[in-house]
RNA sequence: GGCCCGUUGGUCAAGAGGCUAAGACGACGCCCUCUCACGGCGUAAUCAUGGGUUCGAUUCCCGUACGGGUCACCA
């Protein structure tokens, strides 16, 4: 076979080598041990929490000196959303991921560009030129019929499925042969000559796993789709190496197809990236385990997290406890610490997929958002409401005073309320405070109804002073308690029921209902002074009159 | 089915030949307490399994089971 006329016959409009490229993408300048590692998601307008576990290649780039890229892999233009990259961009942005360099919204940074892979098959095109030259790739003209069949065979036989051996059908024919399909103009893609023996096994060093032991890809693999665009596995290839990767991490469901990624660099001469195989996130499903799914999933998508509204530290502060070991210790040894400042190591990764905790996050969070000041929950509650709730957004700048005062409660000290974790929690449970918004959720404390419920709002109105202090205001609250006929210690009440019309927890609990909606609320005292004195008394006869 | 990866409490997990097998979330109980939340103390709960190697295996090796992934001109 003249592979030369093969490979012109192929490609006639290529005229550059692998040589031209090797120049024009020259190794970094980088500092020992630099990380350059990547994102490299498919514009399908999906952005899920595997694309945000990937991102950790940013903190490992930056923690080295190295270089952290975005790469767009549209080679399936069936596939692509339009708005998909812009999507990628914003949601890595809202979670603090930047990039040094690749595709931006209105075009791209850096010298190893393009950074969309539909822009770079030239240089595709130019290594697999150089591939058929070597007699280490050929044209294949089956149709997907063609293929279909093949594999039907191989299912009934119990045979490798696969373009291999016999069924590679055009791995060995004519360049007559081929030149006269050309001539027809039927279709054609471009597969590898394999060499590989299924009895051989390979052994990949892994970032993260140690050492892999993958069996020897034996099957010709398309590297040219029909259309001239790359297949994943070719583009990946081509553009790790050329964009000077060093770490590729990834999902542990490439392992399968990491034959054929080792095969390629080995035979163009390349140096193989450190490959990074994360384990899978999992959810329980009935009584088994599986891979979050893009359909059935809502928590797989990072927009969940967005509208739910997780503050992004701590949607990290969770992601990191699941993706390294040492993360949880150093996080409660320096609690007040962001993040960022914590030394990633892909060493303490794990290897087994793990099921995805919803409650824990929502501790972490509840735990983060009870450490921060007023100012950062209030902004951030805004922000949030600006893009998913405006009335509230409205409603926040309009009594800005309240809404502080409210997120104000209980908040500082040394064992501050962990009352919400969440932008969407934290709406909720601020509602009562807004006139607005107020409801009464909860039902008047049994003890406390009728004509008690009356006599205590009417006593309660007459001696409430807002310039008592919080101690002068308690005792009042015992004092009126006591005189009528309820016990000021609810032990007592418990011991000799009979004595007593209640305790002053119903006491309590009625002037909770009152003034919140409800019987489960933070301290009564505090939140009268951020309602304010016309508000609370409003709010007291209110109720009294609602019998 | 072939190939590959994995398996420590309900969940996330530390431990890498000898430990009463950490810690966190959750559950439960007690304490604190005007409710709730917080906080404190405590309880229950784990090395999938069989066989090696070894004086000794959760830890090393092999098999089995189970779980997961993957076998496209999708990534």
């Amino acid at each position: 076979m003249d592979t030369t006329a093969l490979a012109n016959l192929l490609f006639p409009d290529i005229t550059k080598t692998i040589e031209d490229y090797e120049a024009q993408y020259p190794p970094r300048n980088l500092p020992e041990g630099a990380v350059v590692t990547r994102i490299a998601p498919s514009p399908t307008g999906f952005v899920h929490l595997g694309n945000l576990y990937n991102a950790i290649g940013e903190r490992l780039a930056h923690q080295t000196g190295g270089v952290f890229y975005l790469r767009i892999e549209d080679t399936d233009q069936k596939r692509e959303v339009e708005g998909a990259v812009e999507a990628v961009i914003d949601a890595m942005n809202f979670y603090g991921v930047h990039f040094d360099e690749g595709a931006t919204v209105d075009g791209e940074t850096g010298a190893y560009g393009p950074y969309r892979q539909r822009q770079r098959k030239e240089l595709y095109q130019t290594v697999a030129k150089s591939l058929v030259l070597r007699g280490l790739a050929y044209p294949c003209f089956c149709t997907e019929d063609d293929l279909k069949a093949m594999h039907e065979q191989q299912e009934a036989g119990k045979e490798n499925y696969g373009y291999y051996g016999k069924y590679a059908v055009w791995r060995d024919r004519s360049y007559d042969d081929i030149a006269a399909e050309i001539a027809k103009g039927t279709e054609w893609v471009l597969r590898f000559r394999s060499e590989g023996d299924p009895e051989n096994s390979v052994a990949v060093l892994d970032g993260i796993r140690g050492e892999v032991h993958v069996q020897e890809n034996f099957t010709d693999f398309v590297l040219l789709k029909s259309d001239g665009i790359p297949t994943y596995h070719f583009a990946h290839v081509c553009d790790d190496h050329f964009m000077r990767t060093t770490h590729v991490i990834r999902d542990e469901s490439w392992l399968a197809t990491l034959p054929i990624h080792v095969q390629l660099f080995d035979i163009l001469g390349w140096q193989r990236p450190i490959y990074c195989h994360t384990a899978t996130l999992m959810k329980m499903d009935g009584s088994s385990k599986r891979k979050l799914s893009k359909r059935k999933d809502p928590e797989l998508a990072l927009s969940f997290y967005r509208q739910a509204g997780i503050p992004q530290e701590a949607t990290w502060l969770y992601l990191l406890t699941v993706l390294n070991s040492n993360f949880e210790e150093w996080h409660l040894a320096n609690p007040d610490a962001s993040s960022r400042e914590f030394t990633f190591s892909l060493e303490k990764m794990g290897t087994s997929g793990s099921l995805f905790d919803l409650e824990k996050l929502d501790n972490i969070a509840k735990e983060y958002l009870s450490r921060q000041t007023t100012d950062l929950v209030y902004d951030g509650l805004l922000a949030w409401a600006k893009e998913y709730d405006p009335a509230l957004a409205a409603r926040m700048t309009e009594k800005e005073a309240l809404y502080r005062g409210a997120i104000g409660v209980g908040r500082g000290g040394e064992k501050p309320r962990k009352d919400y974790g969440s932008w969407r929690d934290a709406a909720a449970f601020l509602a009562f405070y807004d006139a607005e918004t107020f409801t009464l959720t909860d039902g008047c404390p049994e003890n406390a109804d009728g004509e008690n419920r009356r006599d205590i709002l009417n006593r309660y109105l007459e001696t409430l002073d807002f310039a008592d202090t919080q101690e002068t205001w308690f005792a009042k609250v015992k004092e009126l308690t006591d005189a009528l006929g309820y016990a000021v210690q609810p032990k007592k009440y418990k011991k000799n029921p009979e004595d007593y019309k209640g305790s002053i927890v119903d006491v309590t609990n009625l002037l909770r209902v009152a003034l919140t909606g409800r019987q489960n609320a933070p301290d009564i005292w505090e939140i009268s002074h951020v309602l304010g004195e016309t508000e609370t008394r409003r709010r007291l006869e209110a109720y009294r009159d609602a019998q």
